[in-house]
DNA sequence: AAGGTAACCTGACTGC
DNA sequence: TGCAGTCAGGTTACCT
């Protein structure tokens, strides 16, 4: 489900109603994730104060400060994952299934749901270094919404890092080594946006068309994070609520539908064991 | 080093 | 109604 317009959606949600709290408990009911919960968690979190609630990529980073944890709760939300915020007290929702953790808040339960267990819930201690050098972090590529990546500049980047690469331009962005945040359904509407067909080779597409490229990743997603995001099946920001993004798809799960543009039927192919959606006659190689 | 594939897990849906 | 097969928003580990 989530990729960065979801999760971002999520983190804004979240952040006003913890940010500055305080710590009561981490309770862990299922830590099977896709790492295991660190057991630990749960000893050193309790009387810490949340400062942060940051993004990078699609991990969400809770930057925590009390007298056993100084560092930063990573939380990534997998395919299916989700964040709800709730009051404490009478109104506490009953449990559900797939409720794998709640961090406990003074005033707030943070409760985090995931059917499929491919997210993480992780630590980064300020001992082990600087966070963007966590393992989970450091091959990651510019964020899409950034200085690093506006105007010119992120056209740039997309063309010098593709020079000499063979691999598909749909690949390359799923990567997410040159930029954030890009999965498989914003992947397929921003390269029919660019007019840029999913297969074509990285390596000998033309400065210009990255221009396009770079401009359809900022657009969408930030037009994404605006309509909260994209709910296909189970997606609901903090809040609850679904998103409406779906609504604004040009060709992702469209296969034999009309293109909106010249009404060309839509077609569908697989490109590393995942569906890619484009206009055959509006996208080129 | 780049590129391809399998793996993790549950649930929804299709076809017989 | 049931059962087998396929697919789903992500990432990493392990091959060649």
């Amino acid at each position: 489900m989530p990729e960065l317009p979801e999760v971002e959606v999520t983190r804004r949600g979240v952040a006003p109603h913890i940010e500055g709290r305080r710590i009561d408990a981490l309770v862990v009911r299922n830590g099977a994730l896709r790492w295991p919960v660190p057991g630990m968690l749960a000893d050193i979190l309790p009387g810490a104060r949340v400062q942060t609630v940051g993004r990078r990529g699609k991990f969400i980073l809770i930057g925590c400060e009390g007298e056993h944890a100084h560092g930063t709760l990573i939380v990534h939300l997998g395919m299916t994952g989700t964040l709800r915020v709730h009051q404490r007290g009478a109104a506490e929702p009953a449990l559900a299934t797939h409720d794998h953790v709640d961090l406990v808040l003074d005033n707030t339960l943070l409760r985090y749901n995931d059917p499929r267990r491919f997210g993480a819930i992780l630590w980064h201690a300020h001992s082990d270094g600087p966070i963007e050098d966590n393992r989970h972090l450091r091959a990651l590529g510019v964020e899409p919404l950034s200085a690093a990546f506006a105007g010119e500049t992120g056209a740039q980047l997309l063309y010098r890092e593709s020079r000499g690469r063979a691999v598909a331009i749909k690949q390359l962005l799923l990567g997410g080594h040159v930029v954030v945040g890009v999965g498989n359904i914003y992947a397929s509407e921003t390269l029919f946006r660019a007019g840029i067909h999913p297969a074509a080779a990285a390596g000998r597409i033309a400065l210009a068309r990255y221009v396009r490229l770079a401009e359809a990743i900022r657009v969408v997603l930030a037009l994404a994070i605006d309509k909260g995001g994209s709910t296909l099946r189970d997606f609901v920001g903090s809040d609850g609520r679904a998103g409406y993004f779906q609504q604004e798809y040009f060709v992702y799960d469209r296969e034999h539908e009309a293109c909106r543009v010249c009404a060309t039927p839509i077609r569908a192919l697989r490109q590393g064991q995942r569906s890619s959606f484009y206009c055959p006659r509006c996208q080129r190689r």
